[in-house]
DNA sequence: GTAAAGTTTGACATCGATGTCAATGTCAAG
DNA sequence: CTTGACATTGACATCGATGTCAAACTTTAC
């Protein structure tokens, strides 16, 4: 598939796509012409990398993640001592992270109970579990 | 105490602190001298708003939040219908964020994990749960 | 074949968050 | 009183993520 559906697909604007591309955060195969050709499992991954952008995560950051999760997905990762310690640092942000988020759902979720729109709490559930 | 024992105690930038004062996530008491005055209730309120611009929510929807959090602690807040709507909406966006940071976290633990570097796992846990 | 729509690259613009600097004022220590 | 550290405001700079536009090329539809 070509860049434009790709980005249909993912919601992420093609400048963003060619962006994250650039970035080292995606590789596009090409196709005679020098069009990008994607295929399914690009489309999870670009999914992957906006989403870890939106979350505040610095492509710089995205990118050794990402990496260490292809890599993780293979036996014995290698990984020294000294890397270590900058993903014990990186970990450490994103669980401040998670838990401000954390905290602020809960306060949505509160106040949408208490506020009796309860019911637009279960469209998203329901959106995800029966997609389009 | 004055915004430069502030911002060590928060670890945020006093510019930073006068920049969230200026977008309306703040207010800042002032003493005779002109000179912000803020109490122990602000080392939270910057930490979290920090916390929250950190994980990718621009100011503006942060603003609503805080301002949301602080209402809620009120009894029977209020919330027309089309509110309760743009909060559903941030509701997901919060919600994926914290589904793609879950996501990395797991994987840079299990990395750590099985890369026998599972000692810095815990010296995290160790400082919050005994600050010095 | 021609026109419209999509793609390529590259440059430039914008926007929000943050850094830096300058000019001035306040305060605490010597 | 003077010096040095910190605060104030406002302007300007930077940086990363995005938007926008232009010129050239490809593909699709007619």
């Amino acid at each position: 598939m070509k860049i434009g559906e790709l980005a249909e697909r993912t919601g992420v604007a093609p400048r963003l796509v060619r962006y994250y591309e650039q970035q080292g955060l995606l590789t596009a195969p090409r196709a005679a012409n020098g069009y990008r050709d994607y295929g399914e499992e690009h489309v999870e991954r670009v999914r992957r990398v906006a989403g870890l952008v939106q979350a505040g995560l610095p492509t710089r950051v995205v990118k050794v993640l990402i990496e260490m999760e292809d890599a993780a997905a293979l036996a014995r990762p290698t990984c020294p001592r000294q890397v270590a310690e900058v993903l014990a640092v990186e970990l450490g942000g994103i669980e401040d992270r998670i838990a401000c988020l954390t905290r602020s759902r809960d306060t949505i979720r509160d106040v949408l109970q208490r506020t009796e729109h309860a019911a637009l709490l279960s469209e998203r559930a329901a959106r995800t579990a029966a997609p389009a």
